[in-house]
DNA sequence: ACTTAAACGAGACGGTACGTCGAGTCTTACC
DNA sequence: GGTAAGACTCGACGTACCGTCTCGTTTAAGT
């Protein structure tokens, strides 16, 4: 998990931890991840630098984490408020693929344009870019999960016949998330729900003309 | 061009130029980015700091005009050799979409799989990421202009009637520009030929059932 | 005694002690005083960092007691060999006052050029210059004890006559013992048997002509 | 001098050397040389902490440094008030060597216990205890030549025969430096004019009874 | 012999300073 | 006036120890 193996420890610190993901989300957002420093993370943590040094290997590798844990949290919350329906967790089933497509893609739209999101993720995505190691970290931990929610849909409609059987789920739903994250991360145009509708919408239809429509 | 526009100038040293993009470069993959250093690349091509923070702002500004720089020698050099056929500047029309998307696809992959672009490249992207005016920048000169040629070509298709009229080309070529992209970037998949095929099928013609085939 | 006060105890383990008195007087000769550390001497010895800190309250402090008992030891040892005879705890007295002076300096050369000696006590001198309390035990301990049997044995020569009456012990054993110790810490000159005898006969009979000798 | 030799230099700072200095000799004498820093140096001085370990190893070289300096200083500013005769660089020669001598004495007396040497000089002095190089440098460049000025004035004197002909004045001149040293450094006695009067006196005329006196 | 409170080993903690690296600015000498 | 060279201030790096603070675990005194 990003950590230092060696040091051991139920020793550790649950207030240092929770100080140190609080000061490291609240610094990439203010001040940006080129400019994120460990020094200034301990500082506004209260903990001493060595204390990061132990468990992690790097402000990406503590940011991971941090986020990690701020994902959890809100799992957390969504789990208490919500019985067993928790958040984020399952991409609805209407029987109709094309409008539950639709309705997880502009939720993604919306939190991709929500600013407490966009700075750690973002730097974390960057720095998986340079960082292999943090990178296979990153995809493991955050974006496999979420993809893997399409190939369970995916695979339902396929077996519902709504999906063509020879189908490859895996790959079938990058024609909507790489799209997404592509505009997101490289601003290379704007995110919005028409564009979300529009991606689902080719996706499954394609861009060839249809022979004829029901 | 990224140079910091004040002191401009027909002294500039062509010679310390080119000596600052071929250290960038090869410093860039020998290091990787997040050790890549303004001093260093000095160092390197035998040329004061101040030569380098005259014209640029950054060591990713150094960075996309070199790698802008190698590409132009790219172009140029293809254009000596086949005359007017630019390698890269217009996708094959053959009449056969699916075909032409497939064949420049697979080019695109087996860039992407070069080692010698990949540090360079994927250092950009990064930068962008963290840094919206590079980012602009990169979308600008670098992306986007590769981006229109799958534009441009989807236009002749829908005209050739082989495209849905109400496409949107822009869109279109998403679906599989981003997933190759966000394969490569992310390393979250393999980066093959089959995949770089599928991705057109399904882009060309959906994944859901189509009704029947003509 | 250089322990704090607080703790006291009869509870108090003997195994530590020795195994930190010996850690300190090794550590100070591999690696030198400014080097030695608190940790590194509870480390070699085997022991929490707290159980120095809750005896001593500096690593001179400890490294004075370690060598305090170095010296009880072996006074100790001497003790047992030779019966009441306890080595230097008196200076002999012949009945000649130079020679016995020439006998005990030339011994105390010997004592400086002795490298197990050498690093902890120009430790404790260094440690003494700077810090008034430790310089103040030190002196009290180490130094004066020395000094005193001095007095005594000029003391003794002054009743046999073979010392002017007016003349202050304390101020005259100073000819000698400043020089010596000074050549040795400073380094300022070389410490032989010559040298202590040349300090002898200057220091008994002035560098001023004799008007005559017997 | 203490320098690092590699970088070369006439591009060196006068300003920050100056700084340097003064920082060092103020902060040694305000906090004591154990927690005299590297980086309060720089920081008092307005200066990089690289600029300090450009030029120089350790704050012990640095204050060496400064020390010389303030020693050149002094004689400066006695050389230009007082034409030729420079204070410090001559032992007066009245023909009657134990006045000199004791008017020498009494004058070191005083220095000794000016709080504004005794703090850079002490500190000098236990570096050099434990630091071979730095000690040897302390002899060389500060102890050495105070004591030359000793060595010629006992010639003068011998010459004049007010000192016997065999004496060997390097080892002469110990008998009152090396006392008053060690008493000053070790605080192991009071250093008062009496003090000073009796070790000239006993130096010169020895503590075993005279003969007679002419 | 049993209990119990202290000293103990271990080592995480908040800090300070280390000595190094690079950023970006400035100065000097050269062309 | 642009350039190579490199000294400068500044800030962060990652490391080493500081002295304090829990944690169990001995261990020896007093019952």
């Amino acid at each position: 998990m990003a950590q230092k193996t060696p040091p051991d420890s139920t020793r550790r610190s649950e207030r240092s931890r929770r100080a140190i993901y609080d000061a490291a989300l609240a610094l990439v957002t203010e001040v940006g991840y080129a400019k994120l420093t460990i020094e200034a993370i301990a500082a506004r943590a209260g903990v001493g630098k060595q204390t990061i040094y132990r468990w992690w290997t790097s402000k990406g590798a503590v940011l991971l984490d941090a986020f990690l844990d701020l994902g959890d949290q809100a799992a957390r919350a969504a789990g208490e408020n919500a019985g067993q329906a928790e958040i984020q967790s399952e991409i609805p089933n209407s029987g109709d693929l094309e409008a539950d497509l639709k309705y997880v893609l502009r939720a993604t739209v919306d939190e991709f344009n929500d600013a407490k999101y966009d700075a750690p993720y973002r730097a974390l995505a960057a720095e998986g870019l340079l960082n292999p190691e943090l990178g296979a970290e990153f995809v493991e931990k955050l974006l496999e999960p979420q993809l893997q929610l399409y190939v369970k849909r995916v695979e339902q409609a396929r077996d519902a016949g709504q999906v063509a059987p020879g189908v490859d789920p895996r790959i079938a739903l990058e024609l909507w998330a790489g799209p997404l994250a592509q505009r997101w991360l490289m601003r290379s145009g704007p995110l919005t729900h028409d564009y979300a509708d529009k991606l689902v919408e080719y996706a499954l239809y394609g861009i060839a003309p249809r022979p004829e429509t029901s």
